[in-house]
DNA sequence: GGAATAGTGTCTCTGAGACAGTATAGT
DNA sequence: ACTATACTGTCTCAGAGACACTATTCC
């Protein structure tokens, strides 16, 4: 089956004309809560173009290397973050003219994350940091996002509220062990609707796998209140029924 | 911000060592019920690598187009099949190897189709054919799908039956007009699970805008029985809550 | 005790599963 | 008449929303 000897490059069998110059990279949409706002990691691009705009994180993946690895890489190289927890592809975007030097094609990653520590810029990065999701997108704002990383965002975005619909990924965005207010938060952050405390108690509780209850309870807050339960995050798994949004 | 002059092919600000040369192409899955069997499109390759082996109908990307139209496009050349009602880019694959030739990064499409007419093998395949997805699933046949196209086939599938659970999409495999009974089997076919037909027809006509009513009705079959009412496809809608599947 | 937060119980309504019953065609 | 299919109604139970009530901490 194998006809390439010694692995061209440049393939025989192929007419060049049939593959255009197409560069493919990869993006990463990493969200996160922070003190009921929803946050994305993003890079102020240090070339052109888009020089001095904001971008999300990301870049060209290299010869020997699945999507998902270059994601993980680029993410690590530009922004010195590990994302174990979770990542997940969610679409490609590859409209002629997206990029103004060349044909390119991007697969956007998702990934959630709990507080992240200091953000150090790496590579082609001038500065990275965290912004909030509301001031990213908006549109009468003086420094738009680079490319069409406002598209990408929002549809980003909204695949990130079905997940928690349809998926146990909340708990990626919490640090472990955590209490259900906390949990609930996560929720209220990202829908932007605030729950019913006990209804949503009912409800991950009764998910088998959904969380692990660790036996242990938290500190009350400085304004007192009774201590709350700590859980830690169960195995990821499908709701069914869905947890229906408001 | 356009610095590019005269649109040069390999534009002067890149390393050419940062993009290596990579192939983007589209894969279309597409889906139909015949029969209460669900069957997909597939082309026997008339090329190397996997010379008369079964493949997902697809091809490269051309420079001036989007990636969407280049999905319409070469499943109109490959099988002179025109799918307006429903197609939907549904994930990218771009492992290393998955094609021996070079790096190539695919996106997968997923079309709904009643039934199709005449299908005519085009360029570089040696006929088109509409295959069971259980036939071509089967690992222990004797003609294997070609590169991971086994892989893309399972993945779409399992999206099919998930968006059959959260979107009206299922009328896309019908004819228009069609029978409540003829929707229901769109899904107990996709599904692999019997249905209660009041219940199935409960939940359809309480869900605004999924089916519209014409008023006529179809003559009853063969071996007689009341005639059944008929139903346009409503304007696509999410469903909330979700169907759920048995 | 008062305030604040965590957690429990309970009523009600919606929606879905099960399934019996009715309607209208063909033979 | 009988059969086959289409359609309707009804009972019941699970799950979710609303919301009152109890529990435990800090001040």
């Amino acid at each position: 089956m194998k006809r390439t000897p010694s692995k061209p490059r440049i393939p025989a069998g192929y007419d060049p004309r049939a593959f255009p110059p197409v560069a493919v990279t990869v993006d990463m949409v990493v969200l996160t809560v922070v003190a009921d706002d929803l946050q994305v990691l993003l890079v102020e691009r240090g070339a052109e173009p888009f020089r001095g705009r904001w971008a999300l994180p990301g870049g060209f993946i290299r010869e020997d290397e699945s999507l998902d690895e270059a994601a993980s890489r680029e993410l690590l190289e530009e922004t010195g973050l590990n994302v174990a927890p979770y990542l997940e592809q969610f679409r490609a975007y590859g409209n002629p003219g997206r990029d103004p030097r060349m044909r390119v094609v991007t697969v956007v990653y998702l990934a959630f994350v709990p507080n992240v520590g200091t953000i150090t810029a790496g590579t082609d990065a001038r500065r990275a940091a965290l912004v909030s999701v509301r001031r990213a997108l908006e549109t009468g704002t003086r420094k738009k996002l680079a490319f069409d990383h406002r598209t990408l965002l929002q549809d980003a975005v909204e695949k990130a509220r079905s997940l928690l619909e349809t998926t146990s990924v909340a708990t990626a965005f919490v640090d472990s062990p955590f209490t259900l207010s906390e949990l609930r938060t996560v929720y209220e952050t990202v829908w932007g609707q605030p729950l019913d405390p006990g209804n949503f108690r009912r409800k991950v509780l009764s998910t088998p796998g959904f969380v692990i209850a660790t036996g242990r309870q938290a500190r009350p807050g400085a304004e007192g209140g009774k201590p709350p339960d700590l859980y830690r995050p169960g195995k990821m798994t499908g709701l069914n029924p869905a947890f229906r949004r408001p």
